[in-house]
DNA sequence: TCCCTTGGTTACCATTAGGTACCTATACCA
DNA sequence: TGGTATAGGTACCTAATGGTAACCAAGGGA
């Protein structure tokens, strides 16, 4: 069966739902080196808060994209780390950071001017 | 400069924002084969209201991603159309439209999963 | 004369996202 | 005894998202 895109249950429309939360892509982005503690991401990305952190790190791990081991240390020790899935998402996902890099000035540029001649 | 990604005025932080707005890269992907009208559109994507089209047409035009023509028909017949920047960043969104139609399914078995064993 | 189409705009309203602040538990160090 | 760090949970509150419904214009057709 074809996929049909613009249908409400398609693929490409929950997963954007998924990765548009604004923070998730961050934290699959820094766990590409290897594993994280939970305070090293939060430290990492700028303005995030616990709560999101935690809730962001939660559904990963729900959609099997990252798993999380806890260690019996003291204080308690949590590792995150990306599965085979999440890497092979950051796969694809990197084009989109580096055309962000290169491109986003240009948008920039056009709602500035947008702005100035204000459309009425 | 080099870009962090995970401060605040970060571009793919801001190209998110943008692509994560449920609507942006449906119409963008629509708009591939050539330009469409207004009602065309509408009726091909499931589920969006006329308002949230109007809203994600003037932002993708406002960011340079597409542009908008009017003909003195009657009644009035609108066209959009990508730019060439809207057509690059389609080019990187294509691959992740591949990545979900190949592997929403199994982020759907992760999160089941989780469902069925409820964690606490 | 009223309704149809095109392509919108606007007001109103409910849901959600996401922030702050404070709570937990454990064990270290001074 | 109190303060540190670890990794969270939870209540509360506000701002933004996005839906519905009603309104606009212009002209054609019954």
């Amino acid at each position: 069966m074809r996929w049909n895109p613009y249908a409400a249950e398609c693929p490409t429309r929950q997963l954007l739902d998924r990765i548009g939360d604004k923070w998730a892509v961050l934290v699959l982005g820094l766990l590409e080196p290897g594993p994280q503690r939970f305070n090293a991401l939060r430290r990492r990305i700028e303005g995030i808060s616990q709560k999101m952190l935690t809730q962001t790190l939660r559904s990963l791990e729900a959609d099997g994209l990252i798993t999380r081991r806890a260690f019996a240390t003291v204080p308690v020790t949590v590792e995150y780390q990306l599965t085979p899935l999440g890497r092979s998402l950051n796969s694809v996902l990197d084009p989109l950071r580096e055309w962000a890099e290169a491109n986003m000035s240009r948008v920039h540029k056009a709602r500035e001017k947008r702005g100035a001649v204000d459309r009425k």
